[in-house]
DNA sequence: CGGATTATTGAGCCAATTCAACATCGGTGG
DNA sequence: CCACCGATGTTGAATTGGCTCAATAATCCG
């Protein structure tokens, strides 16, 4: 089940992950970058020390998850195509692994290489650009963590789950018209390791949704919002909405330029 | 209560606080930098837009809080002396203020006018290294925000009372031989918001870790546990152990060098 | 000392969990 | 194509952990 295939090259470039401006802008047309595709329940164990890698999210669906001995797990935080991923460089074993809830296309990154480029290189400032973006995707998940924290620790299980409805309908939701169509990949148990509660819980109040006709399940892992606004209504607080599109043209600039000096190096 | 009251240049620099290097190497003999003085209940709250400004945390103690409309409140994080704090540059209003627990002086920093120097300056490397040390402060800081989630999310009361006694035993103790005695300047109610529990919980669950002569409370505001290692086998998991010196002492050599030559300008 | 704040303890309640039975879905092979 | 099977989801009943409300105690501070 742990089972994880690694293929190089734009194996996969076919679909519509791949014709991501992301994935063509660093991989350009000779691929320098390694793709890796992961499967539902797939992980990808993040190796204690340092932050040494970056995936890019082209396709898919993953968590940030950690366990505990006993076999409970949280899941910290999700990602939606077109989201940074980055380890965390825990001195510690911090038990935390990425997984993937589908079918998942990630780009991996060396910033080791990176750096060392940078090093090798003139232009110092433009090598620093690199962590600066770095920080711009902690910082990101950073704010995500922080809502979340109040999410858990002062939310009660409707609002987590009204909360997390709406949240993913900002990050991954179609807008028909008013309304909102979401295709969803998580299972109702990946749902509540990130909302702290456990399945039966999601289950009733995703059915106590429907018949309130505030949400629509058309099908088991899929949903739509009629009036995300009366939704929102009954929350606490604003639905956050972080930045997502300017932090990754960001991070993109200073990449392409490395990647296109990589690709003139090795010419 | 919300009364915040600011002073300049070195006051309060006869106690233990600013006999702190971190001080001392910041403002050096002509005080560059504000000293903030806090008393308990005094809040900052953080302006929204960007993170302008920097916190070195020198005496007391300080909470990162989030409050909701009807007035609950989540404490995401708590930050001891040598603490370096950052505001966040959320686009939204997140409603997220630093608040003092007890008497605290802070030594505020201008990262705007550090760039601004930097940029009129020669040396470019040396000024990313501002960057590069406040990415550490916010790694730092998610890996805390990390671990909490955990807690919040999938720990018992008694399990998250029993890891943050020992976590605060880890920054904030004193050790009497194996073991450990901590000055804790919170109540009961900072506790429970912090936990995600209230008042009651947290004082019944002190009762009973006192009945079971894990935990020793000499006062209100203080505690101290016998044997750690007895306490930290009833969790399902290692307490974090989370690196902070070192990255003090990071943060510090590049201000230092900044500090230095302010001076230099002024004189 | 007196008054306000903070902490403790108990009784009752409710939200969320556990445990268990059953339903639905998706995929595989006959 | 249908039958079957495992995985996933739903629903109900009983339980319980933590909350609310209320009364009392301890502590702090002017």
């Amino acid at each position: 089940m742990t089972h994880v295939s690694t293929v190089t090259g734009h194996t996969g470039c076919d679909d519509a992950g791949c014709q991501h401006r992301v994935c063509r802008s660093i991989s350009g047309p000779k691929p320098l970058k390694r793709h890796k595709v992961l499967r539902r329940g797939d992980r990808l164990e993040l190796e204690h020390g340092s932050c040494r890698k970056v995936w890019i999210l082209l396709n898919g669906m993953t968590a940030m998850c950690v366990g505990l001995a006993d076999g409970r797990r949280q899941i910290l935080g999700l990602d939606v195509p077109g989201g940074i991923i980055c380890g965390m460089s825990t001195g510690q074993h911090s038990g935390a692994w990425i997984e993937a809830f589908c079918d998942t296309v990630l780009c991996e990154l060396e910033l080791q290489v990176a750096a060392q480029f940078q090093a090798d290189n003139a232009a110092p400032s433009d090598g620093m650009e690199v962590i600066a973006n770095l920080f711009s995707v902690i910082h990101q998940r950073l704010e995500r963590y922080s809502s979340h924290l109040v999410t858990l620790g002062r939310l009660d299980s409707t609002e987590r789950v009204t909360l997390f409805l709406l949240d993913m309908a900002i990050r991954l939701g179609r807008p028909c018209g008013q309304a909102v169509f979401v295709e969803l990949p998580m299972t109702r148990e990946d749902i509540a390791d990130y909302l702290g509660l456990n399945t039966e819980t999601i289950s009733r109040i995703f059915t106590r949704l429907k018949k309130s006709k505030l949400v629509q399940f058309p099908s088991r892992s899929s949903f739509s919002i009629p009036e995300p606004e009366r939704l929102e209504r009954r929350l606490p607080l604003p639905v956050p909405h972080h930045m997502s599109l300017d932090q990754l043209e960001t991070f993109l600039s200073t990449l392409h330029g490395h990647a296109a000096s990589f690709d003139g190096v090795r010419q």
